[in-house]
DNA sequence: TGTACATCAGTGAACGCGCGTTCACTGATGTAC
DNA sequence: TGTACATCAGTGAACGCGCGTTCACTGATGTAC
């Protein structure tokens, strides 16, 4: 077996495509939606700017693959936060909002990819596999805390939307810089803030 | 004085600045943010390719421009729904909510433009006014329900917080299709929904 | 174990394209006298 | 009212650039025998 070095060195990438995803990651953040090229990413992954079509074909297509390892790495975040506090289902609704918001905090680009209006890919079996993952998270704590999974009564539907869209919205005005008397806040205040923000909703 | 048939055979375009902006909505429209280009919105004005510059100097700055008369709209949009309202504090504060959603719902485009985390123009004097002056209707509302306008007051500023980020977040996961329940829903079912969500807010 | 061959991953040169920018220009407008 | 001149708004040709895409290629890997 090859080490990574070696690996790096050889003719052959070895994982070139998740390399781009990365490198396309780096690219997003630091370029923004409307620079970020094909090219860009291929020179951050040190290979030719031919290689990404191999994998991908065009910039739409990479950025739909790295949208969807952002929904699996929400889902993540939401999970952590869960398995390290108490079990029962408000601190577990607590956990996933604060999981969700530390990753939305953690990755703004990303973030705006995810959930840009204008993102294609509704289509792609994987992004819609891992986002429906992270719904899951939020919508099942809910749930719990409800003592209720009928998502098609609509107090249900009322309770879900108005938890996610106040995680979801807190979250993208935070990273846009909008409520400015969060900004000089640690993050352990700005965690405390959430949850007091979501213990103001009727359940 | 030339009427506008006139103005728009002359030489001189008359108002070529405000139809550039115009111009520049409908591409962010139709190209999204990374197909938006000067040229593109030069041939929707039907000017010359270089007469943007003479105007905007380059696509950042107009699309801050673009972003600043959104703001304006945006708090348009929340005064209108108030003066059609009762002027008691709570449906003064729910017609806010469901102005801006509105507006939202309207201009998808525009408001990723407007609270994209890398939109440029945090220093713009006309767009940060316009903001402010849209952000004040909504914290305005908060402060009359809450009978209390002093937003140091951190309770104040969880307040203020909920329904912003409730408001924004379900304006947000609509435009980009998360909360797939709502899909089907008319126009006066949304408003109906919002009502509801706001209700749950303790204030 | 060695050899031959097929497959695969990435290369690098070449291409055409649309972009932003520059600049000398021209037509329209406003002002002074 | 007319004339001369300055200023301004938009033109259009030219430029260099980085992009995505194509394609014949080459080096590495895997497999059959």
């Amino acid at each position: 077996m090859p080490t990574k070095a070696e690996q790096q060195k050889s003719y052959h990438h070895g994982d070139l495509r998740a390399a781009l995803i990365d490198a396309a990651e780096k690219e997003l953040t630091e370029k923004g939606y409307s620079g970020f090229t094909l090219r860009g990413c291929a020179r951050r992954a040190g290979v030719s700017h031919a290689a990404p079509a191999h994998h991908f074909g065009s910039a739409a297509n990479l950025l739909i693959k790295l949208a969807a390892t952002g929904f699996g790495r929400l889902a993540q975040s939401m999970e952590q936060r869960q398995a390290e506090s108490a079990s029962e289902p408000i601190p577990q609704l607590m956990a996933a909002g604060i999981g969700y918001i530390e990753f939305a905090r953690q990755n703004p680009a990303l973030l705006q990819l995810m959930f840009g209006s204008d993102r294609p890919g509704s289509e792609d079996e994987e992004l819609v596999h891992h986002a429906q993952l992270a719904f899951g998270v939020l919508t099942g704590a809910v749930a719990a805390v409800r003592g209720d999974d009928d998502f098609e009564n609509r107090d249900a539907q009322l309770a879900i939307a108005s938890a996610w869209s106040m995680v979801h919205g807190f979250a993208n005005l935070i990273n846009n810089g909008s409520l400015n008397f969060i900004q000089g806040m640690s993050d352990e205040k700005v965690e405390q803030f959430v949850l007091e923000m979501i213990t103001r909703l009727r359940f």
